[in-house]
DNA sequence: CCTTTCTAGGTACAGCGTACGTAGAACATG
DNA sequence: CATGTTCTACGTACGCTGTACCTAGAAAGG
C-alpha cells in the first residue's frame, strides 16, 4: 500500500485496506472513522484534525497517513461509516413513494445526529460500501417508475441534495448562539426601521412561522417527490 | 469601532463602515470583497486567507482585522459582494413563474462565475445589502401567489438551496481533475465486476445520460417551481 | 492646545496538513 | 533457517493558517 500521498490514488477505496506483507496494521478503516465520528460529533467537523484522530486512536500522528494518505480521505470513510447507520429494508415494497418517504425520514435522522454530514455529503460522491449499499436499495425503489438510469441517478442526486440542504439549514437555524440572535434582530430591526424594504419588514413583523420542523419537512418531501417523477 | 474580535458583533452589517472619528480608512468593504472574490475566482475558496487578501490590497495582513474582525465575516462579504452582480428588474411582472424563472437563471449565472459562492451561501443567511434587495425583490415576485409571508420566506429558501446545490453538483462534476476520473471509472470498473450491485452496475452499463446540462437545470427548475406553491 | 479615538501594521503563537527519514516487524523466497 | 523485501509506526520539521497583542502616528472634539 502506497503512503505517500502523491502516489495515493483519489479515491480511498480503490486502495485496499491491508495486503498480506508486513506488520498487521493495529487499526481498521471503521475505527479510525468512528473516531474520527465521535470528535465530530462533540466538537464539530472543524476540530477533526489528523493529530485529535491519531491521538484518539492512541497512534502517532503520521501513522495515520498510512491508512489515509489524505485528509479528504477521512472525511469520505466518516460519510460511509455514518451512511452504515442506514436502516435498509431487504426489499423495496413496489410503492416507490412510500419507500422513498421512509427512506428519507430515517436519513434525516441520521443526518439530524451528525450535523457536520450535510456538508461533507454535498462535497463528493459516496462511494464506500455503504454509500453502494443505499444507492442499489434506491435503485431498487425507483425500479417502480419509469425513469431512466440517468434519471434515477439524477432523482437520487436531487432527494439528497435537498435532504442535506434541510438538515443544514435546520441545524443552522437551531444552533446559532444566543449572541448571534440577538445580533441578528437587532439587526433586522435596523433594517426595517430605514423602509427600505418594505415587503421584507411586513413579513418580518408577521413573526415566525407556527409550524413544527417535522411538519415542514413532511411538507417539502411530498412537493418533491410529486416532483422527481414528472415529465 | 471596535476592531478586537472578541468585542466585535456576529454580523458585520451591525458594524458601521466608518466613523468619524481618526483617519480615513485607506480601503473599503467592497474593494476588500472585490479582491477577495478576484483571489477565489482565480485560486479557488481555500487561496481566500487573510494574508493573501491584505497582500491583494497592498496593506498589512494585520490592517485587514480593522475592516475584517473574522475570517466569516470576509466570507459575508464575497457573498454580498457577488449578490451585487445580480440584475433584479425594477418591478415584478405580476407572473411569479415567470419572474422566478429568470430570476433563477440568472443567479444560476452568477453562481456559474463564482463556483465557491454555493458553499458559503448554503452556510449562512445572506444579510448584506444587496442580499435584502435580493429577498425584497424576491418577496415582490411572491406577492402575486397566496403564501403567507414565512411560506414564501421558505420557498425563497428552497429555490436558493435548489440552485446551490446544482451550481456545486455541476461543478464538482465538471472541474475534476483527469485523474480523478481515470480513478473513479477504474474504480466503478471493479465494483460492477463483483456483482454485488446489479442495478448499478445496470445503470453504469448504460452510460451517462445524453442531456445538456441546461436542459437538465430548466426541466429540474420547473419542477420545483409547481412545488413550490402547492399546498 | 491636549485628549481621545481611530487606523496601520509588525511580531508572535498555537494549530494545521503533510513531506521526509528512520527503526523494526512480518512475510516470501532461497 | 537465513535473507531480502515490504510493510507499519512515528518523530522531526516546514510552510501556512487565523488572530491576539502591541506600538506608532493621524485626525477630530473639547
Amino acid at each position: 500500500m502506497p503512503s505517500r500521498q502523491s502516489e495515493a490514488p483519489e479515491l480511498i477505496w480503490l486502495q485496499p485496506e491491508h495486503s498480506g506483507r508486513g506488520p498487521r496494521p493495529a487499526h481498521s478503516r471503521s475505527s479510525i472513522a468512528e473516531a474520527a465520528v465521535r470528535i465530530a460529533d462533540s466538537e464539530g467537523l472543524d476540530a477533526v484534525s489528523m493529530r485529535k484522530v491519531a491521538a484518539e486512536l492512541g497512534a502517532g500522528t503520521m501513522s495515520l497517513y498510512n491508512y489515509v494518505p489524505k485528509k479528504e480521505h477521512l472525511f469520505d470513510l466518516m460519510v460511509d461509516q455514518i451512511a452504515g447507520e442506514y436502516e435498509l429494508p431487504a426489499e423495496p415494497s413496489g410503492d416507490w413513494r412510500a419507500d422513498l418517504t421512509a427512506l428519507a425520514t430515517m436519513q434525516l435522522a441520521v443526518l439530524r445526529r451528525h450535523s457536520w454530514a450535510p456538508r461533507l455529503i454535498a462535497a463528493r460522491p459516496s462511494l464506500g460500501p455503504n454509500g453502494l449499499r443505499y444507492t442499489e436499495y434506491f435503485l431498487g425503489v425507483m425500479a417502480a417508475t419509469e425513469l431512466t438510469g440517468s434519471g434515477k441517478m439524477e432523482a437520487m442526486a436531487q432527494l439528497n441534495g435537498f435532504l442535506c440542504q434541510f438538515a443544514d439549514w435546520e441545524h443552522s437555524t437551531t444552533g446559532r448562539s444566543p449572541r448571534w440572535i440577538t445580533d441578528m434582530v437587532s439587526y433586522l430591526q435596523g433594517v426595517a426601521a430605514t423602509g427600505q424594504y418594505p415587503r421584507l419588514t411586513q413579513v418580518l413583523a408577521e413573526g415566525p412561522a407556527p409550524t413544527a420542523p417535522d411538519a415542514v419537512f413532511d411538507r417539502l418531501l411530498q412537493r418533491i417527490l410529486t416532483a422527481l417523477c414528472e415529465a
